[in-house]
DNA sequence: TGACGACTATGACACACGTCGTAATAATCA
DNA sequence: TGATTATTACGACGTGTGTCATAGTCGTCA
Protein backbone atom coordinates (compact mmCIF):
# COMPACT_ATOMS: atom_id res chain seq x y z
CA UNK A 1 0.00 0.00 0.00
CA UNK A 2 1.25 3.40 -0.76
CA UNK A 3 1.45 5.75 1.89
CA UNK A 4 -0.64 7.67 1.53
CA UNK A 5 -1.22 9.85 5.05
CA UNK A 6 -1.13 13.00 4.83
CA UNK A 7 -3.21 13.09 1.14
CA UNK A 8 -0.84 16.39 0.41
CA UNK A 9 -3.40 18.80 -1.80
CA UNK A 10 -2.31 18.54 -5.72
CA UNK A 11 -1.90 22.01 -7.00
CA UNK A 12 -3.22 22.65 -10.39
CA UNK A 13 0.02 23.16 -11.71
CA UNK A 14 1.52 19.31 -10.35
CA UNK A 15 -1.66 17.94 -12.00
CA UNK A 16 -0.26 19.62 -15.35
CA UNK A 17 2.97 17.59 -14.83
CA UNK A 18 1.06 14.25 -13.36
CA UNK A 19 -1.33 14.30 -16.32
CA UNK A 20 2.06 14.17 -18.55
CA UNK A 21 3.36 11.58 -16.88
CA UNK A 22 0.08 9.30 -17.37
CA UNK A 23 -0.43 10.26 -20.85
CA UNK A 24 3.28 9.68 -21.63
CA UNK A 25 4.67 7.10 -18.80
CA UNK A 26 8.20 7.46 -17.32
CA UNK A 27 9.76 10.28 -18.64
CA UNK A 28 13.40 12.10 -18.73
CA UNK A 29 13.48 15.89 -17.42
CA UNK A 30 14.56 16.73 -21.49
CA UNK A 31 11.46 14.07 -22.74
CA UNK A 32 9.30 15.90 -19.82
CA UNK A 33 9.87 19.55 -20.91
CA UNK A 34 8.94 18.91 -24.65
CA UNK A 35 5.52 16.65 -23.31
CA UNK A 36 4.01 19.42 -21.79
CA UNK A 37 1.82 21.90 -23.75
CA UNK A 38 3.04 25.02 -22.62
CA UNK A 39 6.83 25.58 -23.13
CA UNK A 40 8.01 26.62 -19.63
CA UNK A 41 11.99 26.59 -18.60
CA UNK A 42 13.95 23.55 -18.16
CA UNK A 43 14.88 24.21 -14.37
CA UNK A 44 11.07 24.87 -13.89
CA UNK A 45 9.89 20.99 -14.97
CA UNK A 46 12.86 20.05 -12.66
CA UNK A 47 11.89 22.10 -9.85
CA UNK A 48 7.89 21.11 -10.24
CA UNK A 49 9.14 17.43 -10.71
CA UNK A 50 11.29 17.35 -7.30
CA UNK A 51 8.94 18.61 -5.33
CA UNK A 52 6.39 16.06 -6.26
CA UNK A 53 8.81 13.63 -5.77
CA UNK A 54 9.22 14.64 -2.28
CA UNK A 55 5.48 14.65 -1.92
CA UNK A 56 5.70 11.05 -2.63
CA UNK A 57 2.97 11.30 -5.52
CA UNK A 58 6.05 10.62 -8.21
CA UNK A 59 8.67 8.31 -8.38
CA UNK A 60 13.15 8.80 -9.98
CA UNK A 61 14.93 6.31 -10.83
CA UNK A 62 18.77 6.31 -10.50
CA UNK A 63 20.14 5.62 -13.54
CA UNK A 64 21.99 8.59 -15.19
CA UNK A 65 19.31 10.21 -17.32
CA UNK A 66 17.12 9.66 -14.23
CA UNK A 67 13.37 9.00 -15.88
CA UNK A 68 10.06 10.28 -13.89
CA UNK A 69 7.06 8.54 -13.67
CA UNK A 70 3.92 8.60 -11.65
CA UNK A 71 3.79 6.79 -8.38
CA UNK A 72 0.45 7.43 -7.90
CA UNK A 73 -3.27 6.23 -10.04
CA UNK A 74 -4.69 8.85 -12.37
CA UNK A 75 -8.00 6.81 -10.89
CA UNK A 76 -7.08 7.77 -6.94
CA UNK A 77 -6.29 11.49 -7.76
CA UNK A 78 -9.48 11.93 -9.91
CA UNK A 79 -11.66 9.67 -7.56
CA UNK A 80 -10.53 11.71 -4.67
CA UNK A 81 -11.06 15.44 -6.76
CA UNK A 82 -14.53 14.20 -7.83
CA UNK A 83 -15.88 13.07 -3.92
CA UNK A 84 -14.71 16.64 -3.18
CA UNK A 85 -16.45 17.99 -5.77
CA UNK A 86 -19.51 16.07 -4.94
CA UNK A 87 -19.61 16.99 -1.29
CA UNK A 88 -18.87 20.54 -1.89
CA UNK A 89 -21.22 20.85 -4.80
CA UNK A 90 -24.15 18.62 -5.26
CA UNK A 91 -24.39 17.87 -1.83
CA UNK A 92 -23.36 14.19 -2.64
CA UNK A 93 -25.80 13.20 -5.62
CA UNK A 94 -24.04 12.46 -8.38
CA UNK A 95 -26.75 13.43 -10.36
CA UNK A 96 -26.60 16.80 -10.97
CA UNK A 97 -23.12 16.49 -11.56
CA UNK A 98 -23.21 14.01 -14.16
CA UNK A 99 -26.22 16.28 -15.64
CA UNK A 100 -23.64 18.94 -16.25
CA UNK A 101 -21.15 16.16 -17.60
CA UNK A 102 -23.60 15.75 -20.27
CA UNK A 103 -24.85 18.92 -20.90
CA UNK A 104 -23.96 20.78 -24.50
CA UNK A 105 -21.81 17.80 -24.98
CA UNK A 106 -22.98 14.69 -27.75
CA UNK A 107 -22.02 10.84 -27.27
CA UNK A 108 -21.24 8.33 -29.57
CA UNK A 109 -23.86 5.54 -29.64
CA UNK A 110 -20.63 3.35 -27.77
CA UNK A 111 -20.25 5.93 -25.26
CA UNK A 112 -24.52 6.09 -24.31
CA UNK A 113 -24.24 1.88 -24.63
CA UNK A 114 -21.63 2.58 -22.05
CA UNK A 115 -23.56 4.62 -19.94
CA UNK A 116 -26.52 2.33 -20.48
CA UNK A 117 -24.28 -0.96 -18.85
CA UNK A 118 -22.77 0.86 -16.20
CA UNK A 119 -26.48 2.15 -14.45
CA UNK A 120 -27.74 -1.46 -15.47
CA UNK A 121 -24.52 -2.99 -13.23
CA UNK A 122 -25.49 -0.28 -10.47
CA UNK A 123 -29.10 -1.13 -10.30
CA UNK A 124 -28.25 -4.54 -10.16
CA UNK A 125 -25.98 -4.13 -7.46
CA UNK A 126 -28.48 -2.16 -5.23
CA UNK A 127 -30.54 -5.33 -5.63
CA UNK A 128 -28.26 -7.73 -4.79
CA UNK A 129 -27.72 -5.83 -1.46
CA UNK A 130 -30.74 -4.51 -0.50
CA UNK A 131 -32.95 -7.23 -1.92
CA UNK A 132 -36.28 -5.90 0.15
CA UNK A 133 -37.58 -4.36 -2.74
CA UNK A 134 -38.80 -7.83 -3.71
CA UNK A 135 -38.75 -8.45 -7.79
CA UNK A 136 -40.59 -5.97 -9.88
CA UNK B 1 -23.39 40.09 -17.64
CA UNK B 2 -20.70 38.74 -14.95
CA UNK B 3 -17.72 39.93 -15.61
CA UNK B 4 -15.98 36.48 -15.36
CA UNK B 5 -13.09 37.41 -17.28
CA UNK B 6 -10.00 35.71 -15.92
CA UNK B 7 -11.71 32.85 -14.35
CA UNK B 8 -9.25 32.85 -11.71
CA UNK B 9 -8.73 29.76 -9.37
CA UNK B 10 -10.32 29.06 -6.56
CA UNK B 11 -8.06 27.38 -3.72
CA UNK B 12 -9.53 24.51 -1.61
CA UNK B 13 -10.22 26.95 1.40
CA UNK B 14 -11.78 29.61 -0.58
CA UNK B 15 -13.93 26.99 -2.05
CA UNK B 16 -14.85 25.63 1.90
CA UNK B 17 -16.36 29.74 2.32
CA UNK B 18 -18.05 29.42 -0.92
CA UNK B 19 -19.25 26.15 -0.13
CA UNK B 20 -20.94 27.28 2.87
CA UNK B 21 -22.28 30.50 0.95
CA UNK B 22 -23.96 28.30 -1.24
CA UNK B 23 -25.67 26.52 1.87
CA UNK B 24 -26.52 29.20 3.73
CA UNK B 25 -27.38 32.21 1.39
CA UNK B 26 -26.20 35.90 2.42
CA UNK B 27 -24.54 35.80 5.97
CA UNK B 28 -22.96 38.38 8.43
CA UNK B 29 -18.85 37.95 9.32
CA UNK B 30 -20.05 36.26 12.98
CA UNK B 31 -22.56 33.84 10.72
CA UNK B 32 -20.00 32.60 8.47
CA UNK B 33 -17.93 32.06 11.23
CA UNK B 34 -20.39 29.60 12.53
CA UNK B 35 -21.10 28.40 9.65
CA UNK B 36 -17.94 26.82 9.35
CA UNK B 37 -17.31 23.23 10.06
CA UNK B 38 -14.31 24.07 11.36
CA UNK B 39 -13.42 26.70 14.08
CA UNK B 40 -11.30 29.13 12.71
CA UNK B 41 -10.28 32.90 13.84
CA UNK B 42 -12.94 35.61 13.59
CA UNK B 43 -10.31 37.45 11.48
CA UNK B 44 -9.02 34.44 9.84
CA UNK B 45 -12.95 34.31 8.20
CA UNK B 46 -12.91 38.06 7.10
CA UNK B 47 -10.08 37.94 5.29
CA UNK B 48 -10.69 35.18 3.32
CA UNK B 49 -14.10 36.75 2.52
CA UNK B 50 -12.36 39.74 1.40
CA UNK B 51 -9.87 38.56 -0.87
CA UNK B 52 -12.83 36.66 -2.12
CA UNK B 53 -14.72 40.12 -2.52
CA UNK B 54 -11.97 41.07 -4.49
CA UNK B 55 -11.74 38.24 -6.86
CA UNK B 56 -15.32 39.02 -7.86
CA UNK B 57 -17.03 35.61 -6.51
CA UNK B 58 -18.62 37.19 -3.20
CA UNK B 59 -20.60 40.37 -3.09
CA UNK B 60 -21.03 42.07 -0.31
CA UNK B 61 -23.75 44.62 0.96
CA UNK B 62 -22.78 48.56 2.13
CA UNK B 63 -25.27 47.68 5.05
CA UNK B 64 -24.01 47.78 8.50
CA UNK B 65 -23.53 44.87 9.26
CA UNK B 66 -22.60 43.66 5.90
CA UNK B 67 -23.85 40.68 4.39
CA UNK B 68 -21.82 38.64 2.26
CA UNK B 69 -23.16 36.27 -0.51
CA UNK B 70 -21.82 33.95 -3.60
CA UNK B 71 -22.08 36.23 -6.84
CA UNK B 72 -21.15 32.71 -8.71
CA UNK B 73 -23.28 29.85 -9.12
CA UNK B 74 -22.30 26.73 -7.44
CA UNK B 75 -22.77 25.02 -11.14
CA UNK B 76 -20.01 27.56 -12.99
CA UNK B 77 -17.75 26.45 -10.15
CA UNK B 78 -18.41 22.78 -10.29
CA UNK B 79 -18.72 22.82 -14.14
CA UNK B 80 -15.24 24.51 -14.20
CA UNK B 81 -13.84 21.89 -12.18
CA UNK B 82 -15.29 19.28 -13.58
CA UNK B 83 -14.19 19.95 -16.94
CA UNK B 84 -10.65 20.51 -15.91
CA UNK B 85 -10.94 17.25 -14.14
CA UNK B 86 -12.26 15.60 -17.42
CA UNK B 87 -9.55 17.09 -19.90
CA UNK B 88 -6.92 16.18 -17.08
CA UNK B 89 -7.17 12.60 -16.05
CA UNK B 90 -10.31 10.92 -18.65
CA UNK B 91 -8.85 12.79 -22.13
CA UNK B 92 -11.93 14.26 -22.42
CA UNK B 93 -14.62 11.64 -22.20
CA UNK B 94 -17.04 11.35 -19.51
CA UNK B 95 -17.58 7.65 -19.36
CA UNK B 96 -14.80 6.55 -17.11
CA UNK B 97 -15.10 9.80 -14.90
CA UNK B 98 -19.10 8.93 -14.00
CA UNK B 99 -17.80 5.15 -13.57
CA UNK B 100 -15.71 6.40 -10.90
CA UNK B 101 -18.82 8.09 -9.71
CA UNK B 102 -20.88 5.19 -9.68
CA UNK B 103 -18.30 3.10 -8.09
CA UNK B 104 -19.17 1.68 -4.76
CA UNK B 105 -22.15 3.87 -4.67
CA UNK B 106 -25.85 2.55 -4.30
CA UNK B 107 -28.64 4.76 -5.61
CA UNK B 108 -32.14 5.27 -5.04
CA UNK B 109 -34.75 4.16 -7.81
CA UNK B 110 -35.30 7.75 -8.55
CA UNK B 111 -31.41 8.61 -9.27
CA UNK B 112 -31.32 5.53 -11.40
CA UNK B 113 -34.29 7.05 -13.25
CA UNK B 114 -32.96 10.27 -13.52
CA UNK B 115 -29.37 9.00 -14.93
CA UNK B 116 -31.37 6.90 -17.69
CA UNK B 117 -33.64 10.02 -18.58
CA UNK B 118 -30.44 12.20 -18.82
CA UNK B 119 -28.73 9.41 -21.13
CA UNK B 120 -31.67 9.21 -23.64
CA UNK B 121 -32.27 12.93 -23.73
CA UNK B 122 -28.67 13.07 -24.50
CA UNK B 123 -29.12 10.17 -27.15
CA UNK B 124 -31.99 12.32 -28.61
CA UNK B 125 -30.05 15.31 -29.11
CA UNK B 126 -27.52 13.55 -31.28
CA UNK B 127 -29.62 11.85 -33.38
CA UNK B 128 -31.44 15.01 -34.29
CA UNK B 129 -29.07 17.24 -34.22
CA UNK B 130 -25.77 15.32 -35.81
CA UNK B 131 -23.72 18.86 -35.24
CA UNK B 132 -20.39 19.00 -36.15
CA UNK B 133 -19.84 18.71 -32.40
CA UNK B 134 -17.49 21.08 -31.02
CA UNK B 135 -18.48 22.82 -27.98
CA UNK B 136 -16.29 25.60 -28.31
C1' DT C 1 -23.28 61.77 25.61
C1' DG C 2 -20.03 58.61 26.96
C1' DA C 3 -18.90 53.81 27.46
C1' DC C 4 -19.15 49.29 25.72
C1' DG C 5 -19.40 45.93 22.32
C1' DA C 6 -19.77 44.69 17.48
C1' DC C 7 -17.92 45.43 13.12
C1' DT C 8 -14.13 46.74 9.84
C1' DA C 9 -9.53 48.02 8.03
C1' DT C 10 -4.93 47.17 7.96
C1' DG C 11 -0.85 44.87 8.53
C1' DA C 12 1.98 40.98 9.55
C1' DC C 13 4.06 36.34 9.12
C1' DA C 14 4.87 31.69 7.49
C1' DC C 15 4.60 28.46 4.01
C1' DA C 16 3.48 26.55 -0.65
C1' DC C 17 4.02 27.29 -5.65
C1' DG C 18 5.63 28.91 -10.07
C1' DT C 19 9.46 30.56 -12.04
C1' DC C 20 14.08 30.55 -13.09
C1' DG C 21 19.59 31.19 -12.74
C1' DT C 22 23.91 29.32 -11.58
C1' DA C 23 27.06 26.09 -9.90
C1' DA C 24 28.46 21.29 -9.64
C1' DT C 25 28.73 16.78 -11.52
C1' DA C 26 28.66 13.02 -14.90
C1' DA C 27 28.99 11.38 -19.75
C1' DT C 28 30.96 11.64 -24.21
C1' DC C 29 34.11 12.24 -27.70
C1' DA C 30 38.16 14.00 -30.32
C1' DT D 1 42.85 13.05 -20.96
C1' DG D 2 40.99 17.44 -21.55
C1' DA D 3 37.13 19.97 -23.53
C1' DT D 4 32.35 20.08 -24.43
C1' DT D 5 27.74 18.96 -23.45
C1' DA D 6 23.95 16.97 -20.80
C1' DT D 7 22.17 16.30 -16.35
C1' DT D 8 21.51 17.43 -11.58
C1' DA D 9 21.67 20.10 -7.20
C1' DC D 10 20.80 24.17 -4.91
C1' DG D 11 19.21 28.49 -4.07
C1' DA D 12 16.60 32.65 -4.95
C1' DC D 13 12.53 35.65 -5.66
C1' DG D 14 7.74 37.08 -6.20
C1' DT D 15 2.99 35.96 -5.48
C1' DG D 16 -0.95 33.64 -3.37
C1' DT D 17 -3.04 31.60 0.63
C1' DG D 18 -3.96 30.53 5.58
C1' DT D 19 -3.62 32.38 9.76
C1' DC D 20 -4.17 35.84 13.00
C1' DA D 21 -3.45 40.48 16.03
C1' DT D 22 -4.28 45.11 16.67
C1' DA D 23 -6.18 49.35 16.01
C1' DG D 24 -9.84 52.16 14.32
C1' DT D 25 -14.99 53.04 13.46
C1' DC D 26 -19.86 52.66 14.19
C1' DG D 27 -24.27 51.59 16.80
C1' DT D 28 -26.65 51.20 20.88
C1' DC D 29 -28.09 51.93 25.35
C1' DA D 30 -27.88 53.55 30.09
Amino acid sequence: MVKKGKSRRLSAGELEILQMLWRDGPVTLSEAQCGLRRTIGYTTVQTRLNRLVEKGVVARTSQRPAKYRAAVAAEDVSAGHLNLLLERVSGGSIVPLVAHLMKDRSFSPEEILALRKLISESEYQSMAQKPQGGTR
